[in-house]
DNA sequence: TCTGGGGTCCTAGGACCC
DNA sequence: TCTGGGGTCCTAGGACCC
């Protein structure tokens, strides 16, 4: 664990209430105060990314699935708008952090942390908050909620006690008060494996957790480590570093379908496949990214997932060296399963500024190389599946 | 007509190296 | 003729989050 500096810091979270909906009311404001929710349209499959609060009140929560949100409100209104959209909102809300403070760690599309212990000296937290909460909504037209606490958890716990539009400060010696008598399940990091667990031991409030008398039980079907992690967050004692570059290189890069229809055969596997990978190898030379490691996966019509990686000797952002772990990857592991979900993963990734010298010029492939690569794969599929199966021609093939 | 898609982090066993 | 011990990488799976 980091040893923390001795002088206490003022850590926003800035919450954005309701995110996807906020944006798609921005974009079209008929749909403010209706029942609605963000998700694929005109479908009974997949679940909601998102839903109003006049949709909340009515039952309907992100993650339900689509089929269960139709049964409880059958003329729920479910609207999708392209990503780009919410990423555009996401730069909008950072922007205007960024007149606070340089301390940023972005969390996710719609939260961030904000260190505003120096803007702090002059002003109060809370009028800090309050303004970037009005400058939110009527600038951007954002709602949002604002936990203000000396570390990053309890400023993130904060943030979910008042919604939409709150406001809430979360002292160290506040806590007891404050979060004990929560539910255990408010816990950030415990989630529906935990929860069922925790209660099955009768813990059933964030007090009940941190009751002395109850830490041996709780360890015991826990374990050490994470008993620790969480009451050393609840304590206050955890990280209060906003940290601007966490999370701004990537760990991996990965995409996954889920289909309507069932998958079985190899071929048709090795097409979906290919595409994937044509759109992974996009992201990575969009943002200079070489992997070692390749991972695919399988989610069979039971629900059951499975991974298969492998890792190669050198660095690369090859199409072909990629695909080609891909079909090796598939020929090797897949045996006739029925599947609902494929999927293409890398990891193990660096940037080309950070390649090891022995990559250069010279030794990474040009683009001729490449190119008589994906000749030669494209060669091997047609003698494998034949001319007329589900491979296209080059261009499919080349494209980026 | 069940159960998305994109991530991070952790664990645990085995290989391999010194 | 007793089987070390630390470090790191690889692989598979799982929990969790938005």
């Amino acid at each position: 664990m980091n040893a923390l500096p001795s002088h206490s810091k003022i850590i926003l979270h800035v919450d954005m209430n309701a995110f996807y909906c906020s944006v798609a009311c921005i974009l079209n404001p008929a749909l403010r105060g209706k029942v609605f929710a963000i998700g694929r349209e005109n479908s009974y499959r997949g679940v909601v990314a998102s839903a109003s609060y006049e949709a909340r009140a009515l039952g309907i929560h992100s993650a339900m699935s689509l089929k269960e949100a139709y049964d409880k409100v059958p003329n729920l209104m479910v609207v999708s708008l392209d990503h780009s959209y919410y990423v555009h909102y996401h730069h909008l809300f950072l922007n205007l952090l960024r007149e606070y403070s340089d301390l940023i760690e972005v969390a996710s599309i719609d939260e961030a942390y904000v260190d505003i212990t120096e803007l702090s000296a002059q002003r109060h937290p809370l009028v800090i908050a309050k303004e970037i909460q009005v400058r939110l909504l009527k600038e951007v037209g954002l709602p949002c909620s604002i936990g203000i606490a000396p570390t990053l958890f309890l400023a993130k716990m904060a943030s979910d006690l008042k919604k939409p539009l709150g406001i809430t400060i979360l002292r160290k010696k506040d806590v007891s008060e404050i979060l004990y008598p929560l539910s255990v399940k408010e816990i950030y990091g415990i989630g529906k494996k935990t929860y069922p667990k925790l209660i099955e031991h009768h813990i059933l409030t964030i007090g009940d957790f941190m009751k002395e008398e109850n830490r041996e039980k709780i360890i015991s079907f826990l374990g050490q480590r994470n008993y620790d992690y969480v009451v050393s967050h609840i304590e206050g004692k955890s990280s209060n570093i906003v940290d601007p570059n966490r999370y701004s290189d990537s760990e991996s890069i990965s995409t996954s379908v889920t289909f309507d229809r069932v998958i079985q055969s190899e071929a048709e596997i090795l097409y979906e496949l290919r595409k994937m990978t044509n759109e992974i190898v996009r992201k990575m030379t969009q943002k200079k990214y070489y992997t070692k490691t390749i991972t695919v996966t399988f989610r069979t019509t039971e629900f059951k997932t499975m991974s298969r990686s492998h890792s190669i000797e050198q660095y690369t952002d090859d199409f072909s060296v990629i695909f080609d772990v891909v079909t090796e990857l598939v020929e090797e592991h897949y045996h006739q399963e029925a599947l609902r979900l494929l999927g293409v993963g890398v990891s193990n990734l660096i940037l080309e500024k950070d390649l090891p010298q022995e990559y250069n010029l010279f030794t990474l492939p040009t683009e001729d190389e490449k190119e008589e690569r994906i000749q030669e794969l494209m060669n091997h599929f047609q003698q494998k599946y034949g001319k007329e199966a589900l491979f296209h021609g080059k261009d499919q093939w080349k494209k980026r």
